[in-house]
DNA sequence: GAATTGGTATGATATAAATCATCAATAATC
DNA sequence: GATTATTGATGATTTATATCATACCAATTC
């Protein structure tokens, strides 16, 4: 991790990112966010803060990937979310919190905007706009929770798997040749982590899938031949 | 369902509710507010709104108690949430979601305080502080949710129990004779859906806990007699 | 290119969970 | 107060899941 030359906000070619959507209007707004703003670079698998760390900032992807986590009992932990460019993360830390519940790590080369969370306050307070979209964010964010907490508490093993996959794909895509995981970033540990399983119990499930035609492995690489039947599993 | 007599917020001794906290500052809004709720009362266990239904309200509790939920396949529900007085619900309506993806119902004798969701979005649009405050809040529902996903994730049934025995206690208290409260309104069925089980198992892991003398039971009556050894069951 | 490492694959086994059948207790209805 | 539903309790059985042991494969290191 290492300071870095900082691009901008209105340079930014990331559209998603709620800063530049919502805080720009004015420019001696955007010269105070531009002077308020880290960016630091991380490299593959980097821990970016870590559960129980003092919340001090609030972050943004500019570019990369990242993966959100809590740990839990013997190990085990449980993948919240894995997000990409433009998403905000460790918002949680929002509320009365004084500690991250979570941790994250990049996946792949990320860049990370952050603010103080003083800062980033006073920044809500002077755009309600910000804080308006934020919280229709945070709702829709609590619409999917309660789906995911729904599916794990009814999904058996092979439903759990299918669950996974479409998770990943639904926020990494498919590459040309319908492969997911396409820089063979995530482990079968990692798809376990997703669904409350483990890597041996993926494997397995992946093998099944192989042999239903939904979809092929080579090693780290997952081919999706059957998208449709897949989502069928998990009935969407 | 019918309509009622309402109190107005001024007079209203729920101090826990958004509303109230946030949105009586200038009598002329206040005037809008009383003139734009609509107050329902319902009796014990009548739905309050259903999954599916058109998004055409935001709502309060004003007294009483509701369980939210989401339904599953095969019938089996998941409860998202056991709430109570000045608490909001239908909030997830907020995004651009067309139709409620839970539904809800009274448990107890209840009165809802609802408005329609133009209103509720102008109100929110002239009350800055109404909607930071509102932002805060779910980024704190975030947090409880992701954790309450990890635990389903890793829980065996007997911690799966203990949690949910935990929930109901966290949002309804217990009774003067450590009973847990409305015990005889939540069945071995609710019970069993805040965690992802059914009802026979939790009725024996009930049964071991008894044996642990950790709690009694009494049909639907359960009297904690060790708070201490049931937290520890889950690790708090 | 042999050796090490980290992840993946797979069958056997042990354990936990879900289901089923039955009975008992309670609440509701007439 | 007898009858009928409903819910709770319990043991037996079936099924699903988690764990273990081992082998395999690919990438990395020496």
């Amino acid at each position: 991790m290492r300071h870095n030359n900082k691009i901008n906000c209105i340079d930014c070619e990331n559209t998603n990112c709620f800063i530049k959507k919502h805080c720009l209007d004015n420019i001696e707004q955007s010269v105070r966010i531009h002077e308020n703003k880290f960016v630091n670079r991380y490299t593959k698998n980097q821990l970016i803060f870590m559960e129980g760390n003092f919340v001090d900032s609030i972050n943004f992807i500019q570019s990369g990937r990242v993966k959100v986590f809590k740990k839990g009992a013997f190990g085990k932990d449980q993948i919240i979310r894995l997000i990409s460019d433009g998403e905000i993360f460790g918002h949680r830390g929002l509320s009365d919190a004084e500690k991250f519940s979570i941790s994250a790590t990049s996946i792949t080369d990320t860049m990370i905007c952050s603010f103080d969370k003083p800062f980033f306050f006073k920044l809500l307070k002077s755009t309600p706009e910000l804080t308006f979209n934020l919280m229709l964010y945070f709702a829709n964010e609590l619409n999917h929770g309660e789906n995911k907490l729904r599916d794990l508490a009814i999904f058996n093993v092979r439903e759990k798997v299918a669950k996974a996959l479409i998770t990943i794909i639904a926020a990494y895509g498919l590459n040309k040749e319908n492969e997911i995981n396409h820089a063979h970033e995530l482990s079968r540990q990692d798809i376990a982590e997703l669904v409350g399983l483990n890597s041996n119990q993926v494997t397995k499930i992946l093998a099944d899938l192989k042999e239903d035609n939904i979809l092929e492995t080579d090693n780290k690489k997952i081919k999706i031949i059957n998208l449709k039947k897949l989502k069928e599993i998990v009935n969407i």
